[in-house]
DNA sequence: ACAATTAAGGACAAATATATCCTTAATATG
DNA sequence: CATATTAAGGATATATTTGTCCTTAATTGT
C-alpha cells in the first residue's frame, strides 16, 4: 500500500501528535523505538517534513527534539501523503495507466473509483490528532510489540 | 498500490482473457504492445506465471505465444495477485505493522479494515474473463493511448 | 568560554525493483 | 532435415528505495 518512508513518516506523526508539543520535544531515539522504526532513515523522513513543509517542528541542542505544532496536529494523514509526494493511491489508475480516467476508463475503474474515494475519506477526514486519540486505548499500538497487551 | 510488474501482470491477463485462446496464441510483442509495457520486462512476468502457477499456459515456435486456458479465465485478479506474492494490500497493515490484530489494533485499523474488505471484494468477486467483457464497450482502454476514443 | 546534547546534512552502502540483451530450446512448416 | 519463429532462461545493467555512518551546526546549561 505505502512505502516504508510513508509508513515510519505516518507512525512517527500520530506518535508525535499524541506525545509532543511546542515544550515536550521528542528526541529521534525515543520516537524511532516508540515506533520501531531505523532510527537514521526515521530521521531523514523527519527532515523532510521539517524543510520546506513546516508540518514538523525541530530544535536542536538539549532539550530539543521533534514535535508537531497544534496548527500541525490540525492536518489529515492525507496532507502528510501529499506532503511525501505519495498520492498515486488517490490519483492513479489500479493498472498504471495514465489515461486512464472517466472518459476512457479502465477495466477496473468504474469499481476502483468507489473504493478510491473511500481510501479518501478515510485520509482525510480525521485530523492527525483525532486519530492519535484512538491510543488512548492501551490495546492500540504503533509499533511492532512481542507480548499482547490486553 | 501496485508494484509495476504487477500492473503490467494485470493487463497482459485482462488482455489475453479477452484475446487468446488454445487455438489463438498472443506473441509477446503484440502483447507488450497492447498493454504498454516493456517486452522483455512483460516476458519474465509471464514466464512466472506459467511455471508451476499454470495460470498462463505458452508455447514456443512459430504460431505459439501465449494464451489462458478457460480455466484459467476464471480465475480472479486477486489469485493473481497471490501468485506474484503481493497481497500485502488484503493482509498487511496499513501502517506496515506486523503485530496489527483485531486484538492490538493500530490506529487506523478499525477504519481500514473497511475498505481492505472491499478492495478483496473488488479484487475477489469477478473473474478474469468478466474483466475482460468491460473491453467490449470501445471506450474501455488497457493501454496509454494518445487520441481519446469517444 | 566550554562541554554536552541534539538535529541537519552529506556521503556512502545494501537491497530490491525495473529493464535489456543474448543465447538456448522447442516447434511448426516447407 | 533445414529454416524460421517463438518462448525460456541466464547474465547483466540501471534506477529506486531503504538504510547506515560520520561530520557539522545549533543550542543548552555550567
Amino acid at each position: 500500500m505505502f512505502s516504508k518512508s510513508t509508513e515510519y513518516a505516518l507512525r512517527a506523526i500520530i506518535y508525535l501528535a499524541q506525545k509532543s508539543s511546542a515544550d515536550h520535544k521528542i528526541g529521534i531515539a525515543e520516537l524511532s523505538k516508540a515506533i520501531d522504526s531505523p532510527k537514521s532513515f526515521t530521521a531523514k523522513i523527519l527532515q523532510k517534513l521539517t524543510k520546506g513543509n513546516n508540518l514538523v517542528s525541530s530544535i536542536t541542542g538539549p532539550t530539543g527534539g521533534f514535535y508537531l505544532s497544534e496548527h500541525a496536529k490540525k492536518k489529515s494523514i492525507f496532507h502528510v501523503l501529499t506532503l511525501l509526494e505519495d498520492d498515486t493511491i488517490i490519483t492513479g489508475c489500479i493498472l498504471g495507466l495514465k489515461e486512464c480516467s472517466e472518459i476512457n476508463p479502465c477495466p477496473m475503474h468504474t469499481q476502483y473509483k468507489k473504493i478510491r474515494a473511500q481510501l479518501l475519506e478515510m485520509l482525510d477526514h480525521k485530523s492527525i490528532l483525532e486519530l492519535s486519540h484512538e491510543m488512548k486505548d492501551p490495546k492500540v499500538v504503533i509499533h511492532n510489540i512481542t507480548r499482547k497487551i490486553r
